[in-house]
DNA sequence: CTGGCTGCAAATCTTTTGCATCCTG
DNA sequence: CAGGATGCAAAAGATTTGCAGCCAG
């Protein structure tokens, strides 16, 4: 709570209720998928106040958003530099280490001054490879009813 | 018109005009742009349409959808292996070539079986660098009314 | 105390889907 | 001619916004 004091924004408990649930969490949860967790505990809490909150903490530069599912942003609360492992099977995003200090030839940089990188490994994960009959995402979606 | 023959997909002039207009084309543009600009030639053809279409192009590997912009899908007819370079400014991506071949030691895989990679380079772009007052973004929205 | 939050509902935006009709192969 | 594709409208998701009341600083 300390470590959030210098912020120059009001802790609620929502806040800090998010806060706790992104510390070390390396899930890479969309503002959704911290809603259903957090709702359990603060059944007043609302998804509005969860995107406003990510938005705030966005800006004030405590979480990433992360640009990596084309179908919902997901939220790091890993800002040091650090790169993404993808499983194209289940969509599963794990941390990788910073690879290799990549930089453009200068003729390849178009005019632009490159700030940061960041790179994206797509592949199949362990869980992913060992189940034969690919279940991937398309079975999270299947409900027998 | 030919070399799209081997697709094994009815050839509409909706998904002609979609190709032709991605053909070569550089700005990544969202489903939304292309509609913007097609409709002018082919008043009836409807958003949906340019939807389906882009789906099933990206089905056929015809196109590459991008996770690169956290608003929208965009779209990149040339599915070679190539990297991004993304204005923070004005959100303008540009293609970059293909960088050293980067790997991660295996000890960072944590299981994965990496099958391809994709390095997005950040910073600010020519136009946003010589434009002091930074226009930006949000100068596009700008309508003088 | 007071302005910045919250919760709720409604609005907005992006993308998908159902369905009748159409037209490519 | 038949099945896949289109257009339209409506649905489904994701995210934002307006507003009245609340509470952290």
């Amino acid at each position: 709570m300390e470590k959030f004091r210098h912020l120059g924004i009001k802790l609620t408990p929502q806040r800090l209720a998010i806060l706790h649930y992104l510390e070390g969490n390396k899930d890479h949860p969309s503002a959704e998928d911290i809603y259903r967790v957090l709702r359990k505990r603060f059944p007043t809490m609302s998804l509005a106040t969860v995107y406003n909150a990510l938005s705030t903490l966005k800006e004030k530069g405590c979480v990433l958003e992360l640009a990596v599912d084309p179908e919902r942003k997901r939220y790091d609360p890993d800002t040091r530099h650090h790169d993404h492992l993808i499983c194209k099977s289940c969509r599963r995003i794990v941390d990788a280490p910073d690879a290799i200090k990549i930089d453009l030839p200068e003729s390849a940089k178009q005019g632009f001054t490159i700030v940061e990188s960041h790179v994206e490994y797509y592949g199949i994960c362990f869980k992913c490879k060992t189940r034969k009959d690919k279940p991937t995402k398309e079975a999270v979606h299947v409900r027998r009813s």
